[in-house]
DNA sequence: ATCAAGATTACCT
DNA sequence: GGTAATCTTGATA
C-alpha cells in the first residue's frame, strides 16, 4: 500500500461536531511513520466522548493535568494510560477549548503487519486467531503501533502520526450502539463499528 | 497523606 | 462467564 500524503486529512475534518467526526473516521486509514517504517491500519470501531455532558468522559469534571490536550484544538492526538499497564489513544476534535474526542477502539491491519505482531506478541509467525487479535481493542491498538505517553499531544497533522482519507463507509454499514467499559453515562449510544468487519472489538 | 476507581486485557474454569 | 494484574490520577482529608 503507498501511502499518498495529500490524502491526510486536514485540520477542519478534526473541528466538525464530535458525533459527526466519530463516524466519518470509520474506514479511515490511521498511519505511524518512524524511519524506516510505516504502519497503517483502517479504523472500523470508534466512540465519542463528550465533556460538557457526558459523565464518563475524562474531561466531564473540567481541565486537568491529565486530560489538558483534550481540550486543546482539535487534530491532536490524547493518550492516556490505564489500569496500570494501557495506554489508549484518541483523536481530539471540535475548537480549542471544548473537551471533546473520539477513542481509536478497533482497527484492520493494512501495512506494516510483522511490526505489530512483535509489539503485540513478540514473534511474527501468528495464528489466525492472533491475526484477528492484532488491533481490536483500545489498549491493543496503542501496543501494535507503539504508542504510549511520549505521543499524547501530537499533532495529527504533522509527519509522523496522521490520518488518510479514504471512501466513507455507507450508513447502512454503520453500526451503533451503546459503549463498552464504562460505568457512567452507558445509554449514550456513542460507539460505532463497520457492522461487517471481522476486527470489531467484543465483549 | 491516603485511597478507590479505572474509556482493558489475558487467562482461567 | 469470572477475575487478577498493576499503578496513575484525582478526589477527599
Amino acid at each position: 500500500m503507498k501511502i499518498d500524503i495529500s490524502k491526510k486529512l486536514p485540520r477542519d475534518f478534526y473541528l466538525n461536531d464530535t458525533l459527526t467526526v466519530v463516524r466519518k473516521l470509520l474506514g479511515k486509514i490511521f498511519v505511524r511513520k518512524t524511519d524506516k517504517t510505516i504502519l497503517a491500519a483502517k479504523i472500523v470501531e470508534t466512540e465519542a466522548y463528550i465533556g460538557a455532558v457526558d459523565e464518563s468522559a475524562h474531561s466531564f469534571n473540567g481541565e486537568t493535568k491529565r486530560n489538558s490536550v483534550m481540550f486543546r484544538e482539535g487534530g491532536r492526538l490524547y493518550v492516556y494510560f490505564t489500569y496500570g499497564m494501557y495506554y489508549c489513544a484518541n483523536v481530539v476534535t471540535e475548537k480549542k477549548g471544548t473537551g471533546n474526542a473520539v477513542l481509536f477502539r478497533a482497527m484492520e491491519p493494512l501495512e506494516g503487519a510483522d511490526l505489530f505482531a512483535l509489539n503485540r506478541f513478540g514473534k511474527t509467525e501468528l495464528s489466525e486467531k492472533e491475526k484477528i487479535n492484532l488491533l481490536n481493542g483500545p489498549a491493543k491498538i496503542c501496543m501494535a503501533f507503539g504508542i504510549d505517553k511520549e505521543k499524547n499531544g501530537v499533532d495529527l497533522l504533522g509527519d509522523e502520526i496522521f490520518i488518510l482519507d479514504a471512501p466513507p463507509v455507507k450508513k447502512n454499514e454503520i453500526a451503533v450502539s451503546e459503549r463498552i467499559g464504562i460505568s457512567k453515562s452507558k445509554e449514550l449510544p456513542w460507539r460505532f463499528y463497520i457492522a461487517d468487519s471481522k476486527f470489531i472489538s467484543r465483549r
